[in-house]
DNA sequence: TCTTTTAGTGTTATTCATACGCTAAATGAG
DNA sequence: CTCATTTAGCGTATGAATAACACTAAAAGA
């Protein structure tokens, strides 16, 4: 039985993209211009391309949404009900991403329609089945802090460890001891010193760190 | 932009059905009846159908081959490398399934074509890209080990402590310590004794356990 | 110089994971 | 019938990891 004998699905993928700003958790959403869900918000997605592996496609997605390259990229999920878009059967292989909170000034430059970042306690009704997008990816991000250091990829090149905590308590909702989280962050050995500190105010000059590999994501535990 | 301005791909999924026979992690292959690579071992999987969900899918053609229902089954990838299919763009939902090696005996009986059951450490070169999917599938299942009930799922309704614990040393192909694994799976607090043991042959008979839930996998630690 | 603010550091208690050896109950052999 | 063999079933002690907890240091601004 060739293929062709079969009727085809449409293919997208769709980006959660996460970043800390304002000491919030945010996410990237679209205003769509057309219809299904004309002005409703959306995450930023798009139409496989043919040629394109599934991955390479979303990080071009990722680059002409927020103009950004080499942020940390993870396949979520695949999201097929039949009845998720009304305009046919569309399933779409969802991604999640973490930018760096210094990179995301360069938003949505190339792209004619509206984006924002929206806190993750404030994000309006979505269209599709976004919404369960965005919770699994949320939960997905929840649980990975617990045994690995994805949360680093977060973090701008250089950071104080108070930085680091402030992006666990964030992301958490919850506030953690100051000298177990470094203890933990140290036994890691994934960040050194650098030889700058950073004064910020009218306090104590903070030390500022490097991660020893910027893109690595390691599993620890 | 109408969906159908974009050329689709086709989509299909896959499955890696694992069981446990003969002490061994084993899993469910067919032999490929038809080009590209006839002749050739490859696991289970077909179109999808576009009324039904990719999890309905699954499982319809996961009983299909064995015909078996109700059992675990688990999306684990979505593989679209664009030429991992010779005859053109196919992209794969990839799930994995476990079953109880009690209902296995009715394998394949509603399909023509041969299908076999592999001991994981003895499978044969496989079409496409299903020995990565296999590979993948693999470590999932034993990264679930150690924070799930997941291989609970491949026991029969009334099982021992050390057939479950079997199911785990096979898995990990190293041996365990029998107290503290009793101790770990009393704590969990999933099983409970039956009013009946189990006599094989000349040794002490085992008392006969069964999940609360037995469709339930919960995750611990 | 004094107040405010954040940075930075060790020790103890608790919890969890690991290591380890003997008795019990059945069957089959002699 | 008793003895040997085989698997079932149980508790404690040690080490490792995690969690709780409070003060001094350095800078800036008043």
């Amino acid at each position: 039985m060739p293929e062709t004998e079969y009727p085809k699905p449409s293919v997208t993928t769709d980006i959660v993209i996460f970043t800390i700003r304002d000491e919030q958790l945010q996410v990237l959403l679209i205003e769509r211009g057309m219809p299904p869900f004309e002005g409703d918000w959306a995450l930023p997605g798009g139409f496989v391309d043919l040629s394109e592996d599934l991955t390479t496609g979303a990080l071009r997605e990722l680059e002409e949404e927020t103009g950004v390259r080499d942020v940390y990229l993870e396949q979520l999920y695949t999201f097929g009900n039949p009845d998720r878009d009304p305009r046919g059967r569309v399933i779409t292989v969802a991604f999640f991403a973490l930018i760096p909170s210094e990179r995301i000034e360069l938003k949505a430059s190339t792209d004619a329609r509206d984006a924002r970042w929206f806190a993750i306690d404030n994000v309006p009704a979505l269209a599709f089945d976004h919404r369960a997008i965005l919770d699994k990816a949320r939960a997905r991000l929840v649980a990975k802090l617990n045994y690995s250091t994805v949360a680093f990829q977060l973090l701008p090149e250089r950071f104080t460890l108070s930085d680091l905590q402030k992006i666990y308590e964030t992301i958490r909702g919850e506030p953690m001891d100051k000298r177990n989280f470094r203890k933990w962050v140290q036994s890691l050995n994934v960040v050194e010193e650098t030889a700058e500190r950073r004064s910020a105010g009218r306090q104590r000059p903070a030390m500022l760190y490097r991660m020893k590999n910027p893109g690595e994501v390691v599993i620890v535990r």
